[in-house]
DNA sequence: TATTGTTATACTCTATAACTATA
DNA sequence: TATAGTTATAGAGTATAACAATA
């Protein structure tokens, strides 16, 4: 073993395994975190065809109706490259439009549809209840510090 | 808009974009961290090939040497059939070993080599210093409590 | 019948480079 | 020259189905 491990390591002939090291570290449990909260996000938005990248990129659009795929990319760290096909699709389904910018041809202005509103509308309830189970063991308070530590994480990039 | 919000919806003609109702949702802010802290282990470990998944499976290797790829699989979330490619590519780079299962022919036990144990070492040292840079604002105490609520979700999966 | 390892395949998310048309 | 949108491409991570060998 690389370094003398105070956490019980289990011999290897059952199902007991340790995760050693791993346990203290922050990106490991976050990235299974995710994991788990991805799997139960699919089968909450079952139906839908929504994925949570599709969700942001609505909510964002709801909330600052107008704005162009540039702005939308970097307020979600998604690059412009990806933003293609993402809003493109959220266009074939006709929730999402793009309006000509009057004083800028390059620029689309984004706005969300009233099917587009409806379908936003539908997943937010979605992912209320979907949070709601994945945090069943957190109180509100203590969602709020999760989020505001997280906050502080994403400050560091 | 879907809802009316209290928080701040700037006009989307600069880049004061707001987040909307994903200010609230705890998974937003988990794919952003996760997301930032990628791009920073990635530079962590500039030169070693290592990635989060690869050190996670020597990691478990490490603290459980002997055990086959199904118990690791089920220790780390990952599949079976992903782990194949992973596993075989710490082998070919000498990193791990496959070794015989005298009671069981289907097997494999899983070991560490000694160029694997040092390049273990060598990844849990940057690790280390890169959590201290992305986690800088928060403190030891709350780290801890961070991973206990992160855990506390995975327990939900 | 169940399990181990495997192959093949596909989807999501992310990343980069290079192009066009406008500004 | 800088920016908005685009195309093409690649890599990492995850997921499922189906197979052979073994238990």
């Amino acid at each position: 073993m690389v370094q003398t491990e105070n956490q019980t390591v289990v011999p290897a002939n059952d199902e007991a395994i340790s995760l050693g090291r791993l346990n203290d570290f922050t990106g490991f449990w976050l990235r299974r975190s995710i994991n788990v909260m991805a799997t139960d996000f699919g089968e909450a938005m079952q139906g839908t065809g929504m994925r949570p990248t599709l969700v942001s990129i609505m909510a964002v659009i709801d909330a600052n109706p107008g704005l162009n795929q540039g702005q939308l990319g970097r307020a979600l760290s998604i690059q412009r490259a990806n933003m293609v096909s993402l809003v493109g699709g959220l266009m074939d389904r006709g929730l999402v439009e793009r309006r000509d910018v009057p004083g800028d041809k390059r620029a689309f202005a984004l706005h969300l549809t009233p099917d587009g509103e409806a379908m936003l509308a539908e997943c937010f309830r979605r992912v209320e209840a979907h949070e709601e189970k994945m945090l069943a063991e957190i109180s509100s308070g203590e969602k709020a510090r999760l989020i505001e530590l997280l906050q502080r994480i994403c400050a560091e990039g």
